[in-house]
DNA sequence: GCCTATATCAACATCGATGTAAATTAGGCG
DNA sequence: CGCCTAATTTACATCGATGTTGATATAGGC
């Protein structure tokens, strides 16, 4: 019944023998759902080494130690992040960067994997430096939408602006966006919409 | 040179005997204060207790448990948060509601005493339940906006998007509004300068 | 001034998370 | 096929957080 038992056959081996790269990227992963599911505090050794059918021993084999594998998670699911904002920055870059397209991406890439309830844990947790890759990302970002507007028509401080609002709010609803819209009856769409229609304003 | 040691006077009673609602107020003043310096994980029964001279053992019998003593610390701060955006609702029913007044009430709501970081908190711990007395402020603050606009001017619907709209970047701003605006070079002020500027758009 | 209720403490017990050391085995390579 | 590297495990050690118990002292009431 436990979560690596999958039946009583006899032919597999009892240790299956992954390559680090493996052996890391399924810990990440399993790490990943419990903090999506559970909370932080729910990504013990024990638990993610469960999840993956292993002992945590070898967890610490492989990470070093729990802040090790802790470390990891953080740059996978950062990694992501910018990856994702950085197909915001190509989408602007082609021809497709309408307003409700742009929100989308962004917001996009707070929600998936968990990214926005990522950074949340890290600003809690003290550990700013694991952002950093993020503020390229983010700076691309002002980049794109700089080049992709006409010459003077937008300063690069009303194109920060714009960066800051449309992020604080993809962040915001990624985090407390399911019970905020719950209390004020509003769907699952409302806070995109919103952005879409206002990020307009910023650029005339 | 430990913290409770003040000196080698021998005339101060070596035990303070503090009423239950003074201990257990002491407590939460410094619960809240390790929450804000350090992170959810630092709030433990050790270091609280070590805060306000007293032994873990004692903030058990005030508590019951350490979950009661998180329990209390959420209640405590949610109340706070809720009493804030109180003053929003009263501030909405006087005569003084112009856009920034607003927008710095709520910011201010959930940035005094960590309101927003212990929301993210609660939300990553899955504790939904004590959200629960911010659905009726956030219900009262959509009535008072409701009240003070003119007959069928602004809908309720667009007034819910309002208030969506203004929590989510002020929670936003009070959980990764620092490094966010660090990264884009911004001012302390830019997220409330926007949204006091965006709010208006939402009424007409 | 004494008595009582209980706030407080010291010492102990427990439990889970983390970490360590040594044995075991999977799988590649000669 | 047999060997060797290292991925994996088992067993043990440690540490901190939580909880329990019985003793102690303090403040208010008589």
């Amino acid at each position: 019944m436990s979560i690596g038992e999958t039946g009583a056959e006899a032919g597999r081996p009892k240790r299956r023998r992954r390559t680090p790269d493996e052996a890391r990227g399924e810990a990440i992963v399993a790490a990943r759902r419990l903090l999506i599911d559970s909370g932080p505090t729910a990504i013990t050794l024990k638990a993610v080494a469960g999840q993956i059918g292993v002992t945590h021993a070898n967890l610490i084999h492989h990470f070093g130690s729990a802040a090790g594998l802790q470390s990891a998670l953080m740059g996978s699911m950062v990694r992501d992040l910018t990856d994702a904002l950085g197909e915001t920055v190509a989408l602007l870059r082609s021809e497709a960067g309408a307003p409700r397209a742009v929100t989308d991406s962004v917001f996009d890439a707070f929600e998936k994997g968990g990214a926005g309830r990522l950074a949340a844990w890290i600003v809690l947790s003290g550990d700013l430096k694991h952002l950093e890759p993020v503020r390229a990302a983010v700076q691309d970002l002002v980049n794109a939408i700089h080049e992709r507007m006409a010459e003077g028509e937008a300063t690069r401080h009303r194109i920060t602006g714009a960066v800051l609002f449309i992020a604080l709010c993809a962040f915001g609803d990624a985090v407390i966006g399911g019970p905020l819209r719950d209390m004020l009856g509003r769907d699952e769409d409302s806070a995109r919409r919103i952005v879409a229609r206002l990020l307009p304003t910023f650029l005339l």
